[in-house]
DNA sequence: TATGAATGAGGCTTCATTCAT
DNA sequence: GATGAATGAAGCCTCATTCAT
């Protein structure tokens, strides 16, 4: 992990850029600018403008993953974990809006073979939620009758607070995890529905 | 609304490549070779190409109200319309998976009056999905703190399903639907949590 | 010569557009609008677009020719006859303003084919002149040492007029035309210059 | 003032382009190429086309009036002064024709604030024309009843000797020079016209 | 007589990238 | 480690022109 002092303002500079604009929108002109140096220099630390993608996004994954290691409970409960890892997950993002942005949305962009990596990047931190649902299961404190497929649409559901959150909005950051803690419970929540609340025929379209 | 042939054959390439390689990627070059044309035939039925992304967007906005305003049942209990509107909005992103990428996610490629044009057009369909949520709440059938934020989260959520849906994989569209309208309706069931699940404390990130 | 209503307004145009913007400058789509046509039917009157350039330009060598013609004094004097054609020409190019910058500024938009043309109707008039010039020498009224290149000195500084003129400017046409009527008098005056005014030495450059 | 290698190969390329067919036909590949460079490297030297331009006209006329600046005899004496202006501005159009093609026809294809520009150079160089005139009028040396008017038609008869002067023809440059000196001494001097040359009438046209 | 749909060529410009210094 | 000059490829778009109707 390369951290001079100019790889990190190209970097920072990346970043700021591709979620505002798109990484096919950002000239390497425009990031030079930004990262206050001749774009030539960009050469000297990646291969061309898809590695440096390639590699904030991986770092990205890795890093978030990093990040829950070290933030998880000690709890063997997974009840307490899944909430510990809602409040950690949101928080992350809300903290980290662009990257929210870059790791998720640029990944077209990549090559075949890029995308790969990416994707086992991804699924390393996705495992263990999936890990973490299953053990929920296991225990009967989780409901969760896909636990691979919900814990992509609890990430998605999750990585979408960076999406609409504002800091100086109405809800604060506490607001915001207690509002997605809630409904991850209520997602999980063991116990069938009521029985008025069927199933509904479904309507063509 | 223009419906040639040619403008037809226009919007069908560009609604794939868009959605396969995101707008920026695509060239109107290929764009003309896959809808079967010379680029500057183009011109003829749009101003340039960001007014082609434009046209879809709002398109895919205008159509999705519309057609929800179509399939909307006639019962009045909002719990049952909010089923019905799931059913509806997963059951149409997964007809058309590639509308659903182009109108959610190059947003960001379009100028800010375009954009408060799109803005406008997705809060006409925001809302419908929005006053279900309060009317439910003023009938005291539906929990919802937030309604007009839920109402985005719900969407969000609902419209991921198009990201992941394979027509060939184990999910039929049916399981597809069951799986989030069980979801939805935990999520704004009426009634307390269990005690036992209180608000996590908060994680450093 | 054709002179059916819509080739009048296409020649209207393109005088008004040519003159304003240059003849490279006007797209055909420009003219078809401003004749208030359809730009395919600008070929049902010329072959392309030099066509019709070249027949402006002709047609107004020809016509300057022609009405120079007509409004020839009888009177045999040479000198009469060349205050005569001062006040025609610049009379003639106030009022078409338009055609003046035409004529004289978009010939080399031409092929060399149509410039021989153009030079050719252009020589007509110009001998027009030069024979004039050329009469008053023999006549001994006019002192010309160079008839040949004072017609055309003449004829571009009373063109010239065209281009800064205004019609609603400090100066009236009748101005105009006394102060060029002097100018040239005072070139071709018979008697040579005072003594005191020999050549200059020549300057580097 | 840029003077790399590769602008001044830029700029001689584009004046020998511009004046031999105009500035919008010249395409920017046949400057690069007539340039011997890459079409793409015209864009590290200048912001585009028009801005190359207009670098040239407002060089042209700002040499122009340094030239004369540094040529101008050191008498006193306007007439004298007039003679020299006259023998210097011919002489400097005859030995750049190109330029004096650029300078003076191109001009419309500026925009507004270019062209404010270009007219504030141009006025420069002209007053000092009009300045002249008038001190000569003041001196008693010189007829002249619109002096402002009368640098404009001069300049114009003189710039005029770039369009026919042909370096292998029958008159020499020094010949052109005596010739446009005498045309200017007749025009501004001394003196009533003869009484039996008086004003014509007017003539419809 | 007139047009609307279509096109191929070419316009200016920007891009990511290379390389000598 | 860093840069400035240069480039080839490709971008979007406009042009004059054709042709079936």
């Amino acid at each position: 992990m390369n951290t001079s002092l100019t790889d990190q303002s190209i970097r920072l500079a990346a970043i700021k850029l591709i979620s505002r604009t798109g990484y096919e929108s950002m000239s390497l002109r425009q990031l030079a600018l930004e990262a206050g140096i001749n774009s030539s220099t960009l050469y000297l630390y990646y291969r061309g403008k898809r590695e440096l993608l390639l590699t904030l996004i991986l770092e990205y994954f890795q890093d978030l993953a990093y990040a829950w290691d070290k933030a998880r409970p000690s709890s063997r409960k997974a009840a307490v974990q899944l909430q510990a890892f809602v409040a950690f997950h949101v928080r992350y993002h809300l903290l980290r809006r662009e990257q929210a942005l870059l790791g998720n949305m640029e990944f077209r962009s990549l090559d075949a073979d890029e995308q790969a990596q990416v994707r086992q990047a991804r699924r390393m931190y996705l495992n263990k939620v999936q890990t973490l649902l299953e053990r929920g299961v296991a225990e009967g404190s989780l409901h969760c009758a896909e636990p691979k497929l919900m814990a992509h649409i609890i990430l998605n559901m999750l990585t979408h607070a960076s999406a609409w959150y504002q800091a100086d909005g109405r809800l604060a950051m506490d607001d915001v995890v207690t509002h997605y803690s809630d409904l991850v419970q209520r997602m999980v929540r063991v116990g069938p529905l009521p029985a008025s609340q069927k199933r509904p025929r479904a309507l063509a379209s």
